[in-house]
RNA sequence: CGGGGUGUAGUUCAGCCUGGUAGAACGCUUGCUUUGGGAGCAAGAUGCCGUGGGUUCAAAUCCUGCCACCCCGACCA
């Protein structure tokens, strides 16, 4: 049956509809915000858990900061505060009065408090007292929290109000270490992407225009969606010694001289399931993969009759089936299985898992029992039958299985994107090419959808205007060291390769 | 923040123009029949018609304030 919007039938519906059948997420009573719910929860801890990893072999601790940020310090960096002013939470009051039968703010402020929109300011605040001399440098810390971005527009998980993170901070005692950093991060961003979320993604630094604000330089990792979109998926930003300079994070160096430390900072947020969703999602719901897939294989019961005692053969030969998986590692980890005893028709099941994208759905009944056999359905593959398979074999060979799951969602995904990216070499073509409102019917044709130009870096704020009336947008430098023709100017003098697509 | 649209059962929606007992499908409950690729029959249950005002003998329906969601812009990590 299937999803009730299609991709082409109505891309934006159909992404809604995804998070519903899959069940993932609801909308709540305060405008903009989400309820995640455990499925979609269960993915996010899966990226956590193992970006978390990551976090720690690279050399860095977990802590928290506070949710509130004062007023006076978050100004602290006038481009920072620029760049984020127009979309902040602030909190005024400290108390509510019953007047009338209604509750009214009370009590204001002496000083109001910003909700984090991102912690840099009061992050460095901290540093600052906590470097003295070259050899407490350096200081390399993430927190996993919520920030509130007071959006004018939002979507499920692409762009909320409030939405999880993890944010990551550190400050260096010389520019090359940090700049080491920022780079150290974006590389683990993008094998959290290709690696665990089989979502291929295209590492670049930003231009000048859209960079953090506040940053020197801003890599980021861009996912590029089958409706013909760029998503920004991740960033790491090398912030020099601007918050360095505001909040007076200073060492004496080993010269005995007074120096500003180098900063950095970096996060990924729910934005990647996002992200998740339009990469593999189809017309029956989403696929997860099984890395970060909360229940990797889900096996269902088949009862008849209400006969008990096939009911309770059933639930044996289920359960040992349980035991036997559990003794798989599939990508060295714990397998994650889930027996669904729950009391719904098999064929309701079924469908609720595979909607929700669990890798493998296994159902077991009394035909099974006797041929020592399972019924598998991958959900990659749905169009093929539901295989019968000895549960030896089942057993012994999920974990490559789930392996190959995994490379293959990659493949396929990456495949796709290859395949939409295209290189233009004059300023016709380009217009050309972004002129018709590529809705995915026409992006999914032959046309690709992502442009690479080369540039030499001229007019930057009028390309940029430029490609605003197509709703293109330069998002990020792929090759520093490029050679040819400027596609702006003209001249024979480019510098930079640059990827253009309409965006997220 | 501007323009447009929507808000009715758990879900998707009809009803609104032209005011007069609250509807359908799916889902849910119960029973029977089925039983391994989205079951069938029968009987049931389910509503502050988003919300506050107004007009009217009478409002889901007309007017209006607010709220939320969706789309297009503007804005933006």
């Amino acid at each position: 049956m299937g999803l009730q919007n299609t991709r082409t039938s109505n891309y934006a519906d159909w992404y809604l509809n995804v998070v519903k059948a899959a069940d993932m997420a609801e909308n709540s009573p305060a405008r903009g915000c989400m309820v995640i719910k455990p499925w979609g929860y269960g993915i996010w801890e899966n990226i956590k858990s193992s970006l978390d990893e990551m976090i720690k072999e690279t050399g860095h601790e977990n802590c928290y900061f506070p949710l509130f940020i004062p007023l006076s310090l978050f100004q602290k960096e006038a481009d920072h505060v620029d760049g984020f002013a127009k979309e902040m939470a602030v909190v005024t009051h400290s108390r509510l009065e019953n007047k009338d039968g209604k509750l009214t703010p009370a009590s204001p402020l002496e000083e109001p408090l910003v909700v984090r929109p991102t912690s840099e300011t009061i992050i460095a605040e901290s540093f600052a007292k906590w470097v003295g001399s070259y050899r407490d440098l350096p200081i390399m810390i993430n927190q996993w929290a919520n920030v509130v971005r007071w959006e004018m527009r939002t979507r499920m998980f692409l762009r909320t109000a409030e939405f999880l993170w993890q944010e990551g901070h550190t400050a260096h005692s010389t520019e090359e270490e940090a700049v080491d950093e920022t780079l150290t991060m974006i590389e683990c961003y993008r094998k959290l992407a290709e690696d665990y979320m089989a979502m291929p993604v295209i590492v670049g630094r930003k231009t000048e225009l859209d960079k953090f604000p506040g940053a020197v330089d801003t890599y980021g990792i861009i996912a590029m969606m089958p409706d013909g979109r760029a998503l920004q998926a991740g960033t790491s930003h090398y912030l020099g010694q601007n918050f360095a300079k505001s909040a007076n994070i200073s060492f004496q160096n080993k010269n005995n001289k007074p120096e500003f430390a180098y900063t950095t900072s970096w996060g990924v947020s729910t934005r990647l399931i996002g992200g998740l969703i339009m990469t593999h999602g189809d017309d029956e719901g989403l696929k997860v993969p099984p890395r970060i897939a909360p229940y990797q294989v889900v096996i269902v019961p088949i009862y008849r009759n209400d006969d008990t005692t096939s009911r309770d053969e059933v639930n044996e030969y289920a359960e040992n089936l349980e035991k036997e998986l559990k003794k798989s590692m599939p990508f060295g980890e714990k397998i994650r299985v889930k027996f669904d005893k729950r009391d719904r028709t098999p064929v309701d099941k079924r469908w609720e898992w595979l909607r929700k994208g669990a890798p493998i759905v296994v159902e077991v009944g009394p035909k099974d029992i006797e041929k020592n056999s399972v019924a598998v359905v991958y959900r990659n593959r749905m169009e093929d039958k539901k295989q019968f398979i000895d549960f030896n074999e089942f057993t012994a060979t999920t974990k490559a299985k789930l392996e190959e799951i995994q490379t293959e969602m990659f493949e396929n995904a990456k495949k796709l994107r290859d395949e939409s990216i295209i290189e233009i070499d004059n300023w016709d073509d380009l217009v050309a090419h972004f002129k018709p409102k590529n809705k995915f019917l026409e992006a999914e044709g032959k046309s690709p959808a992502f442009v690479k130009i080369k540039w030499c870096g001229c007019n930057e704020q009028e390309l940029e205007d430029k490609l605003k009336e197509f709703q293109a947008a330069i998002h990020c430098i792929t090759n520093e060291e490029a050679k040819g023709k400027c596609v702006v100017s003209g001249e024979d003098n480019a510098r930079y390769e640059v990827l253009v697509a309409r965006s997220y």
